[in-house]
DNA sequence: CTGAAAGCGCTTACAG
DNA sequence: CTGAAAGCGCTTACAG
C-alpha cells in the first residue's frame, strides 16, 4: 500500500485574479491600500490599529480598500518597527505527555482569545546545547513572550536561560521555591494532593502505600514528597520508590514485583497511564482490584473513569494552569491587560472503584483461577 | 487552597550586566557586532547565514563578537527583508484529539530538525468567520508555510481559505479526492483499514458488525465507508451508524442499546477512546468480552494494549503523517530541500484479546453474575 | 573577500 | 483629523 502521499503537486491553482485584482502575489501593502483609498499610508496604519482619531468616513474608505485588495498586514514589519510582537511560545518537553498537552491547550485557548498567535518549542534534553538551541528558536529579540513548563530539569534550565528582556511566565512544581520566587509562575499543589491520596489509602486501613513514580529529573518530585510525608506522619517507613516511565507499559513493568507480593495492598501511581499498566500487572498476577489491592493515579484523564475498575485518581487542572500562565504573561507584556482572576482549580481526589479497604488479614496470595 | 499563582513578580532579576556588557536590553544588533569585530554589518550578515565567501579569520572574529555580545538575530527584520520566514504553523481543530496531537508532534519533530519554529493555530468551528480569523492569525504575508489537518469540515474550509502565495501541505482523508488533487497532501488509508477490520470480524464468524462513529462533518467519513463496503461485499445490510463523540464517555452512552441487544456480537469503534467506553457499556450489561461481543478500535493509543481486555485496533501512523506533511511543505518552500522519503506507515490491524468468534448460537443474553 | 547603498512594510513622534 | 519624515534590523545586489 504505497502512494499515500499526494505530494509535490502544484499547490492551489494560482488563485484567479479578481476583476479588481492585485498584481503581486506578495499581497498588498499598506501603501497600496492608502493609494486606493486616497489617503496616506499612516492613516491606513491608524485604521488597522483602531486608533480613535480617524474620521469615520475615512475609516470606511480605508476598510473598503483593505477588503478589495485582500490586504493582510505584514507581521514582520510590525514587529520590527515595534521591537516586539504579540505572540507567545510555549517551551516544554514532550508535548504528548498529558499534563503538557493540556497546559498547551489552555495557553492556546487563552492566547487565541487575546489575539496572540502561539508557538511551540520542544526541549530535547536538559543539556546546555539543547537548551540554548531551544532558546534560540523561541527567544529572538522581537519574541512577544514565552511560557515555560518547568516540571522537569530541561524545563527549569530553559526557564533560567530565557534572556533578560523577554517576558516570561512558568508552570512550576510546588517544590521549586527558588524559581517560584524569581518568575511569575503558577503551581499545582500536587505535593498536598499526593499526601491526601496517601492518607486516604491509609485511612482505608492499608498498613502502607507503595509508590510507582513517573520520571523526575529533579531530586524529589512533589508527588514523591507528599507520599513520603503522609507515611512519615504516621510513623510508617516508606518502601523504595518504583521508578517508571510515562506509559502504561512502563507501569506494567515497574510493578511486577509489587504484584507478586501479597503484602502490597495499596499502590499510588505517578499518573493514570502508569496506573493502567499497574492494574494490568496485578490482574495478571491474579489479584482482584480493589479486593486485594487498591490503586490510585494522578491526572484524571478522560479515560480513567472507564478503566476496569474505574480509577481513583487526582484531578489536576492543567488547562487552568495554561490559562493562568497566559494571563500572567499577558500582564507582564502589557500591564494594562485585563487581569482575569485565577482559574486553575486546586487538585482534588476523585474516588472511584479501584480503591477500597485492604483484604482481611490473609497473608497468602490468591491463586489464579 | 489558594495562592497557587506566584504571579506578578518582577521577573528575572535584571540579568547582571557582564564586564563586557551590552547597554540596551533590546539586545545587540548586527551593527553592534560589526563594530566590535571591526567589519561592516554586511559581513556579519554573511557570517550569520553561513555565506562561503568570508575569510576564516574574519569569520572567527565575528563569531567572537557575536558570543561576547550575546547577539541573537532579529527574526522580524530578517523576514521583512526576505519577504518570508522559515516557520511553519499547523492549522487544526482541537489539539487534544489523539490523531491531531500526534500529527502536531510529528510536524514539530521534523520542523525542529530542519530548524523551523512551529506555530499552532486552532480552528474554533467551520464557520466562515472562525476560519478567516484562523487564516488571519496564521497566514500573514511573511508566513513561511502552513500545514492544515483537514480531517473535518473546519480543516477543509481552512485549507481552501489559505491565501495564494502561502506554501501549504495538508493531511487529508482518503475520501477527499478533490482536495487531494489540489494540494500537496498526505493520507492515511483508513477506509481500507476499516474494511479490513470489518472483514476480519466477519471472517471470525460474526453475522454483522455494528459501527460506533466519531464525529464527521463531511458526509461520510472514510472509516464509515470502509465498514459499509466490507458489509456490502458480503451482501450484509448495514445497521445504522451509532454516532458518538470522541470520548470514552460518549462511546459509553452511544452503545447502551447495542449492549442490551444480544444479537450484537461485533462492534467497530471510530477510535480507541470510544472503544473503551463501549467496552464499559457491554461489561455493565453483563456481556463478556470477547465471549459475547468483539470490540475493535482505531488509533492504537499507548493505552489500548492495557485495556481490559487488551484492545484489537488499527494502528494509524499519525506521527509519520506529520513528518511527511512537513517534508512536503519544506519542499514547497524550498525545492532544494532534501526530499526525504515517505515515512508514514500504512494502517495495520493489531489483533489483541478484545476480539474472537461470536458466541455459540445462544440468543439469550448472559445474566449479570 | 568585503563595504556603501537601498529597500522590505510598518509605526511613532512631529507638524499642520 | 491627517500627512511627510525617519527608523526598526536585516538582506540583496552592486561595486571594488
Amino acid at each position: 500500500m504505497t502512494g499515500h502521499i499526494e505530494g509535490f503537486a502544484d499547490g492551489p491553482a494560482a488563485a484567479g485574479s479578481e476583476a479588481t485584482g492585485v498584481a503581486r502575489p506578495g499581497s498588498a501593502s499598506i501603501r497600496d491600500v492608502a493609494q486606493r483609498a486616497g489617503v496616506s499610508h499612516q492613516t491606513v496604519s491608524r485604521v488597522i490599529n483602531g486608533h480613535p482619531s480617524v474620521r469615520e468616513a475615512t475609516r470606511q474608505r480605508v476598510q473598503g480598500a483593505i477588503g478589495e485588495l485582500g490586504f493582510r498586514p505584514n507581521r514582520a514589519a510590525r514587529a520590527l518597527s515595534l521591537g516586539t510582537s504579540r505572540a507567545v511560545t510555549v517551551i516544554t518537553s514532550d508535548t504528548t505527555l498529558y499534563g503538557r498537552a493540556m497546559i498547551l491547550h489552555g495557553v492556546e485557548e487563552a492566547a487565541r482569545a487575546a489575539g496572540f498567535p502561539v508557538g511551540v518549542c520542544v526541549l530535547e534534553s536538559p543539556e546546555p546545547d539543547a537548551v540554548s538551541r531551544a532558546i534560540e528558536r523561541s527567544c529572538d529579540p522581537t519574541a512577544g513572550g514565552v511560557i515555560v513548563i518547568a516540571y522537569d530539569l530541561a524545563g527549569i534550565q530553559a526557564l533560567r536561560a530565557v534572556p533578560a528582556g523577554i517576558p516570561v511566565a512558568a508552570a512550576l512544581e510546588v517544590t521549586d521555591a527558588e524559581d517560584r520566587a524569581r518568575y511569575p509562575s503558577v503551581v499545582l499543589d500536587d505535593r498536598s494532593a499526593a499526601r491526601a491520596a496517601t492518607r486516604y489509602l491509609l485511612d482505608l486501613g492499608h498498613r502502607t502505600v507503595h509508590y510507582v513514580a513517573i520520571p523526575s529529573s529533579t531530586r524529589s518530585s512533589a508527588r514523591t514528597q507528599g507520599w513520603r510525608a503522609a507515611l512519615q506522619e504516621r510513623g510508617i517507613p516508606a518502601a523504595e520508590v518504583r521508578p517508571a516511565g510515562w506509559t502504561p507499559h512502563s507501569g506494567y513493568q515497574a510493578s511486577q514485583q509489587l504484584a507478586a507480593d501479597p503484602a502490597v495492598t495499596a499502590v499510588l501511581c505517578g499518573n493514570d497511564d502508569l496506573a493502567l499498566g499497574v492494574t494490568h500487572a496485578f490482574r495478571e498476577a491474579g489479584r482482584d482490584i480493589p479486593g486485594t489491592v487498591s490503586i490510585v493515579g494522578f491526572d484524571n484523564t478522560p479515560q480513567s473513569a472507564y478503566y476496569h475498575p474505574p480509577l481513583t485518581t487526582v484531578r489536576l487542572d492543567f488547562v487552568g494552569v495554561g490559562h493562568d500562565c497566559f494571563q500572567l504573561l499577558h500582564h507582564a507584556i502589557d500591564p494594562t491587560a485585563p487581569t482575569t482572576p485565577t482559574v486553575a482549580a486546586p487538585p482534588e481526589l476523585i474516588v472511584r472503584a479501584s480503591t477500597g479497604p485492604p483484604p482481611r488479614r490473609t497473608t497468602r496470595p490468591r491463586k489464579k483461577p
